[in-house]
DNA sequence: GAAAGTTGAATCGTATCCAATTTGGAGCCG
DNA sequence: CGGCTCCAAATTGGATACGATTCAACTTTC
C-alpha cells in the first residue's frame, strides 16, 4: 500500500514534470499551430475518428478539442456534418478587424500612460524577434511574432478579460489571413510596430491611438476581402444567382 | 412520396416554431436562465448525474451543456471535483467591467452616427420595457430588461462579434451582481438608460460616451467590490498570510 | 442520355459501461 | 480525547457500442 502510494506520487510527479497536460489540451494546441502555421487550409475536414487514432485516444477527448476550438471560432461544427477548420466570410473578416481597431485603441489608453522602462523594454524585445523573423523570410514565425507582439502589447494593459478576447481575435485574423492574402506580404509590415512603439515611448496616447488604428487598417486592406472571392464566396455568389444549394448554416 | 415531403416540411415547421432546439441548448438556457434570475447563487454545485435524470438525458449532453457553460465563464469546472456555478473574484469582477466600459463606450462612435429613427424607437421601446420591470419591483425582470437594453444598444452596431463578447460580460455581470450587490438596488438604475438615449437622438458621440461611461461606473459602485470579502476572497487572503495551500489552478 | 429514386458507406450523436480520483467517515494510535 | 491513516461510497473522466443522419455513387425508368 505504502509501494502503491509512493508509485502514485511518482507518476504525478513525472506527468506534472512535464505538462500539466491533458491531451485534449495538446490535440487543441496542435490543431490551432496547424491552422496559424497555415498548414491547415480552412475548410480542412477534421475528422473524429480519424484524429482519435492518431492521437491514440477516444472520440470523447477529440470532440472536447473541437469543442474548445469551435468556441474559439476557430472550426465549425456542423450539425451531423463533421467539423472543419472555419472558412470565415468576408463580412466576418471585417468585423473581426473593426473589433481589434475598438479594442486594441481602447485599451492603449489604459495602458500607455501606466507603462514602466521595463515595460518599453519587453516590447522592444518583441519586436525585434518580430523583425528577426521577418528577415528569416519564415511565414509561420512572421505571423507568429507579430500576434505575439499584439499579445503583448495588450498584456501590459492588465486587464486579462479583454486579453482573452483578443486573443481569440488574433487567432481568427490568422485564419482570415490564412485564406484571403495577396500576394507575398502576409502579416503586418513590422515597420508599423516600430513606429507603434516609438509613439507609445513618447506617451502621447492619442498619437499611439491612431497609429494602432492605421496599423490595424493597413493589414485589413492588405486582404483582397473584395475582389478575387475565394471558394466558398464564390458558392455564395453562385447560389444567389439561381443554383438553388440548400444553404446548411443559415 | 408527396405525402412524405408535406409531413417532413410540416415536422420541420413544428420544430422551428418551437425549437430547433436540440435537449444540450435547453439545459444550457434553462442553467443560465436560472444563474440570472439568481435561483443558482454561486457556487452552487451542478451534478451531472443529476441534470441528466432532471432532464431525462444521459451524463454525455449535460456534460456538453457544462462545457458550453463553462466556455461563457458562467460555471467553473474543476478536474475531478464535478463543475459549480461560478465564483468572479473582486479583479474579475473590475476587469469585466472595465472592458464593458472600453467595447461600449467604443460601439458608441460607430453605431450613434447612423443611427436612424426606426431605430430610436426601438430604443426608446426597450426602455420603457425597463421602466416597466422596474415598476414591477420583480428584480428578474429588472436585471433582464437592463440587459436587453445594452445588448439592444449594442446590436445597432452592427458587429455581431463584439456583440458576442457583448453578451458573454452581460452574463457575468449578472453573476457579479449576483455575488456582489448590496441593499436593494439591483440592476442599473433605469434613469441613467433614460439619460443616455437622450444624448444618443441628439448625436452627440462624446457626450454618449461618457454617459455610458459614467453609467457602467455607477454600476460598479454599487456593488461592494472592497470591504466584505466573500468566501473565496477569503480563502485568499488567509493563502496569503503563510497557511501555504498548494493551489490547482496556478 | 438524363433525372429521379434507391442503396450503401461513412460519420456523427447519444447511451451505457468501466476506471480513476475525490470525499467523508470509521477505526486506530498517540 | 484529539489527530492521523485508511477504507468505502459517490462522482467524474474516458472508452466502447449502437442508432440516426448525411453524402455519394449506383441503378432504374422515362
Amino acid at each position: 500500500m505504502r509501494d502503491q502510494a509512493s508509485i502514485d506520487i511518482a507518476a504525478a510527479m513525472a506527468a506534472d514534470g512535464g505538462p500539466n497536460t491533458t491531451v485534449d489540451q495538446t490535440i487543441r494546441r496542435d490543431i490551432a499551430d496547424a491552422i496559424f502555421d497555415q498548414r491547415m487550409p480552412p475548410g480542412t475536414k477534421l475528422s473524429e475518428a480519424r484524429l482519435g487514432e492518431l492521437y491514440d485516444v477516444s472520440r470523447t477527448v477529440v470532440r472536447k478539442a473541437l469543442f474548445r476550438l469551435a468556441s474559439d471560432k476557430l472550426v465549425d461544427i456542423r450539425p451531423n456534418r463533421g467539423a472543419i477548420v472555419s472558412q470565415p466570410t468576408v463580412e466576418e473578416a471585417r468585423e473581426v478587424f473593426e473589433a481589434r481597431r475598438l479594442i486594441e485603441a481602447a485599451m492603449l489608453e489604459h495602458s500607455v500612460p501606466a507603462m514602466t522602462p521595463a515595460d518599453h523594454k519587453r516590447l522592444r524585445d518583441l519586436v525585434a524577434a518580430d523583425v528577426a523573423a521577418h528577415d528569416s523570410r519564415d511565414r509561420q514565425r512572421m505571423i507568429r511574432a507579430s500576434g505575439d507582439f499584439h499579445r503583448g502589447l495588450a498584456a501590459l494593459s492588465g486587464n486579462t478579460v479583454l486579453c482573452g478576447f483578443l486573443d481569440q481575435l488574433i487567432g481568427r485574423t490568422t485564419l482570415i489571413i490564412a485564406m484571403y492574402q495577396t500576394h507575398a506580404s502576409a502579416a503586418c509590415s513590422h515597420h508599423a510596430h516600430d513606429e507603434l512603439i516609438e509613439v507609445i515611448e513618447r506617451g502621447d496616447v492619442a498619437a499611439a491611438q491612431r497609429a494602432m488604428h492605421q496599423h490595424l487598417h493597413d493589414c485589413e486592406d492588405q486582404l483582397e476581402l473584395a475582389d478575387s472571392p475565394t471558394e466558398n464566396e464564390l458558392a455564395k455568389m453562385l447560389g444567389a444567382r439561381g443554383h438553388r444549394k440548400p444553404i446548411d448554416t443559415p
